[in-house]
Formats: structure tokens, C-alpha cells, sequence
DNA sequence: CACAGTATTTCTGTATGCACAATCCTCCGA
DNA sequence: TCGGAGGATTGTGCATACAGAAATACTGTG
């Protein structure tokens, strides 16, 4: 099935061999390079990237550079003002809020339509990466809550059994990934998510959809505004 | 501001000055103009775009043509191969009706989220679109129809005041558009269209959000089973 | 010293050329 | 007749070259 590429490599932090996991074709590679280094900061938003210094940087023509920096473009991490340039996207507050919106509305609906459907094995599962994630947050330990977060919102997408809104709300979170870096840096946080998390996993459980989405909704929304206070105006 | 530009023209059918609408660089005029090959249908699901071919249909070499296929692969509608080749994306009935999930529950989002947050213009003005089009149902115009159809949802993601997810559900409408080409064949599939209109309406203007979720989703199901009725075995 | 106008530089947008991968075709052998 | 090896062909991926727009530096004038 020739399905559209991922934007990324599979996962940021995988157990799969190191690099050159997956790169059919240097644009590809270079895309994916890119799409980590600002993800991770190292290329913060509104910052000038240059065709052919960053072509210099991959030992590449521009040719790749520019069809990577178009598809970052599609995706939403990079702007190109025609024959003016390329930088990484930079938002307004109130452009970051109704991503944050969007956001946090379709993952309520995940967590309605998974809560519906998941099979018992997926219920284990889930309960297992929470149980996890307590450890986590035991331990202060923010790295390992932040990839054990990830990793519930994910399962959470499969078990809607909806492959396409799983790719598309993962897509979302791509995209708003820039602006979330300093996601846990208060341990207040770390405990509210997870009991956030606790909240809507009781809902799952019982399977009460409605519950379970109005639960996500507010985990969003605390994750939202708590990144907001912490955020210098134009981030 | 710098924002991402739109996959599209403007409007399908616009009042603007017919081309030259929007063109600052060649490759994005060919972006527009597969796209709206691919809509139209004239470029069906399935159907291999040569480069070459391409870049001498639009007298241009194959750099732009190629900038212009990878965003349209980025945003869905064709599907890159590598080193094998462009391909109008062809969808498995699994992943249409995915999709189609995944549009109705986001329409329903926007439906909610307008009514609690619309105004007094915006209220009267969505029930003007929906006058209007109650005229072409009767006149069974099936183009006119289409046109009010895409005005009162496009009115309802404004009324959202939320600008991204506006861009957002557009998007996921533009990439399910080749598959609705054959929307409103049958004349009992627009006066049941222009019902569920109503009811949604109704809901909306007495503020009740969730029963214009509730109405917005069973009007795209509806939409989504009318057309898969239709449809041969891959599309 | 400020500023308008011009020259220069820099970088994007597009064209062209080359190399290699994938496919197709031919032809031979079982 | 079928299957497969090997070469020809086609088309993509990438590099390079060139043209023109935008930004910058420069120069002369008020």
C-alpha cells in the first residue's frame, strides 16, 4: 500500500537501530533531520533557514533542501514567503490558542470513539502504560513521563480503530511539538497530567465515552494553560 | 503575516477575476491547477501524473511540477512513490469511510463550537444561505445546490471564530473532495440534504449545541452512505 | 547628518543535464 | 509453453547553471 510518508522517522526517541532507519531518498533524510531539529528546539521558531547553507550542511544540492522544506511547509513547521524565504513557523498567541483548541477537541474525540471501541487487550494495555507513567512521576523523572504521555495519547489513537484519525491527530501534535517543549518543567505538572490521566482512564474503563471526552478535553486544556503562563508572548 | 497559503484557488467557482487570481510563482500556479484537475476529476484516483508529461503540458520544466507534486502529496490528494512515480491518491473503502469519520466528527465539532459562539449577523446570515439554497432544491439545480451546500458549511467554520480549525476542516474537505464528485446525483439525496440542513439549523438557532453536533454528524453520515452506495468497489 | 537613488550582492525560482533505479523487452534454455 | 537472465528504455532523484527579485551597501545631494 503506498500510503504518505510519515512526516518524521517513526518515533523520536525508538529502539530501532539509530539512524538510517528509514530514508528511501536524500529529501526524505533531510526532511526528517530538519522536522527533528526543530522539534527539539535546536531550530526555534522564527528562525531564518537558508537553502544553501543548509544544503552545505547535509553535503547536498538545494535541489533536496528546497522539496523538504516544502513538504515542512504542507505540515505546518515552516513558512515560505516566496522569493523571500523560509523560517520556522512562528505563531501568534491567538493562533496557538485555536491550535490548542483543535487540538484538544479532536483528542476528546479520540478518547470517545476509543472508549467505544478498544478491545480488552488494548484496555490492558492502556492501564499498563498509565501504571508505568506513576513511576515516572514518582521519580521525577521528566523524560520518561514525557515519552510514557506520548505513548498513552498513541494508544489511545489506535484503539479508535480509525487509522486515519490516529495519522491525522498525530500529524496535529507534530505540529503544535515546537511549542510544547517546556511542557513538564513545573513537577506540579507532572502530577496534575497524571492525574489527568488517572481521571480519564477511570472514564475508559467504565465506558462512558461522553465522560472519557469532556475528561481529555479538560487534560488538554490544563496542558494548554499551563504551557501558556510559562510562555514568552511570541514564542 | 507570513501564514501558510492555501492548496487551492480562492473558490472553485469565484466571482474573482477568473485566473491570474493568485500566482506569484509558477510552481504554485501548477500546484492549483492539478489540484483542481484532481477535484474536477479530469485527473481520476489511480491515474499516474508524469512529470515530464506534466512539466510540458504547463510549458515549465520538471522542477516546478515537482515542488508542486510533493505539496500536493503532503496535503493527501496524490501519492509519491519513490522512484517510482506520482499517482492520484486512490483510496481503500476502509480508509474512505475513515475519513469520512473522521469529517463528520470534526463537522460536528465546528457545529457546536458555532453555536455557542456565533453572533447575531453570523446567525442571520446562515439562515439567509440556507433560504437561498431551499430555491435550488426546488428547482433540483444540483450545481447551485452544491455551491449554497459548501457556502452554509464554510459559514458555519467561520461562525467556529476559531481561524485554524477553519483552515483545518477545509483542508480535510479539499481531500475528500475527488471522492464526492457524485454528491448529489439523486434528487432524494438533496431535498434529504437540505432537511438535515434545517434540522442542524434549528439547533443551532435555539442554542443547542450538542444536538447541532448530534445533526451535523448524522448529515454526514448520511452524505458518507449516499455516496458509498454509489461508489464502485475503489474508487 | 538624513535621505533618495543607484549599484552590488545575495538568495530564490527555474531550467537543464547526468546517473541510477525500476520496468520492459528480448532471447535463450528447460 | 514457461521461466529467467540480460540488456535497452523510461523516468525519477540529484546536481549544477542561470536569471531575476529582494535585500544590502554605497554614493551623492539636500
Amino acid at each position: 500500500m503506498p500510503r504518505n510518508q510519515p512526516l518524521m522517522a517513526p518515533a523520536p526517541g525508538s529502539s530501532a537501530p539509530a539512524a538510517t532507519t528509514t530514508a528511501t531518498t536524500l529529501a526524505e533524510a533531510i526532511r526528517i533531520a530538519l522536522a527533528e531539529d526543530i522539534i527539539a528546539g535546536r531550530l526555534p521558531p522564527g528562525s531564518e533557514i537558508e537553502e544553501h547553507q543548509a544544503a552545505e550542511r547535509f553535503g547536498a544540492s538545494r535541489t533536496p533542501v528546497r522539496e523538504a522544506l516544502r513538504e515542512l511547509a504542507a505540515a505546518g513547521l515552516v513558512e515560505i514567503e516566496p522569493r523571500r524565504g523560509v523560517r520556522v513557523a512562528r505563531l501568534t498567541l491567538e493562533r496557538l490558542g485555536e491550535m490548542f483548541e483543535v487540538m484538544a477537541e479532536t483528542e476528546a474525540m479520540c478518547a470517545r470513539l476509543a472508549t467505544h471501541r478498544m478491545s480488552a487487550p488494548e484496555r490492558f494495555a492502556l492501564q499498563s502504560v498509565h501504571e508505568r507513567s506513576a513511576a515516572a512521576v514518582a521519580d521525577g523523572d521528566v523524560p520518561a513521563y514525557d515519552a510514557l504521555n506520548r505513548e498513552f495519547h498513541s494508544a489511545l489513537y489506535r484503539c479508535t480503530h480509525n487509522g486515519f484519525l490516529a495519522e491525522h491527530v498525530q500529524a496535529l501534535r507534530l505540529r503544535l511539538a515546537p511549542f510544547r517543549r517546556a511542557q513538564f518543567h513545573h513537577a506540579d505538572r507532572l502530577r496534575d497530567s497524571f492525574a489527568e490521566h488517572a481521571a480519564l482512564l477511570r472514564a475508559v474503563l467504565r465506558g462512558d465515552g461522553e465522560a472519557a471526552a469532556r475528561e481529555m478535553r479538560a487534560h488538554m486544556l490544563a496542558a494548554g494553560s499551563s504551557l501558556a503562563s510559562t510562555l514568552r508572548p511570541a514564542g
